[in-house]
DNA sequence: TATCAGGTGGGAAAAAGTGGGAAACCCCAG
DNA sequence: CTGGGGTTTCCCACTTTTTCCCACCTGATA
């Protein structure tokens, strides 16, 4: 299971080291795609391609019009890149994604269970600390529904 | 079942013994998170798994489409750790997890029926006096009510 | 006192993360 | 085509962190 916190530099040449602790579940290839919040999502090829088959599936349960899907599959799969690390486990992340979430120098690095998710530092503590606001509550769930 | 609580030490590599009373049950890896209240939560993994599965509503694929699930989700596996005991029963909190509970020297280690909880110390005494002042006047709500 | 278990500390090796040189590749101007 | 400039790729090296192993201390026990 991909989870945790992880900061890491982003040199001069684009490259990014993956987690040590992801690296095995992740393999050498793996899909970046954008996400959904202010950060890009990284899946393994099978979760990707579970993903993208509920995704283009039109008779799913997400209720889009046509129209939205058409749009929100070309969001998710027209900007997509499959990437491979390097021999000691580094990625590039290509430039068009880095805009987006407003990457620079650093990037943090989160395992959320089935995917990865990447975040500018600063967008990442900021929603850290939204989530501690709810965090009572979302614990209080947690808790309340032990058993 | 875990019970009993016990101040140990962090040392300078951020090691920490787990007491050896709850090391049985615990086993060698388990997984620790932001809990509620100002401590953390370690599970044992058979707790994790069902504490997980609650949490990303597994007949759901998708649910990262929803923007609550998302966060909330975040908050759980992003800010949870796997940890491994070493040979003799040691472990290594992660940073960013000592950070959310303003860990340094050492650590309250309490045991809650099935889970463990980690505190800082002093949030621990607070936590207890509070607690047994509660407690006092609960038993007086208890025994009155009973009558 | 001798022994054992639990907790603490520290050296040394291994792994992870970071940085940078140089070959290989690509693209475009001439 | 051909050569130069920039980019990408591959590989090696440095530094920090983590891991592994062993030693010591203390309190409880026989």
């Amino acid at each position: 299971m991909l989870i945790g916190e992880y900061i890491h530099t982003i040199d001069e040449k684009n490259r990014v080291s993956m987690p040590a602790k992801f690296r095995k579940e992740l393999g050498k290839k793996f899909i970046i795609t954008p996400g959904l919040g202010n950060c890009l999502f990284i899946f393994t090829n099978k979760e990707w391609e579970k993903v993208s088959k509920k995704l283009s599936d039109s008779d799913n349960d997400l209720s889009f019009l046509k129209a939205d899907q058409r749009s929100f599959n070309r969001y998710m799969f027209g900007r997509a890149a499959e990437v491979e690390t390097d021999s000691i486990g580094r990625i590039l992340i290509p430039d068009f994604l880095k805009e987006k979430i407003g990457l620079k120098n650093s990037a943090a690095i989160i395992g959320v269970k089935d995917r990865v998710e990447v975040w500018n530092e600063e967008s990442w503590s900021q929603q850290k600390e939204a989530a501690s606001k709810q965090a009572e509550q979302l614990a209080e769930k947690l808790g309340g529904e032990k058993n």
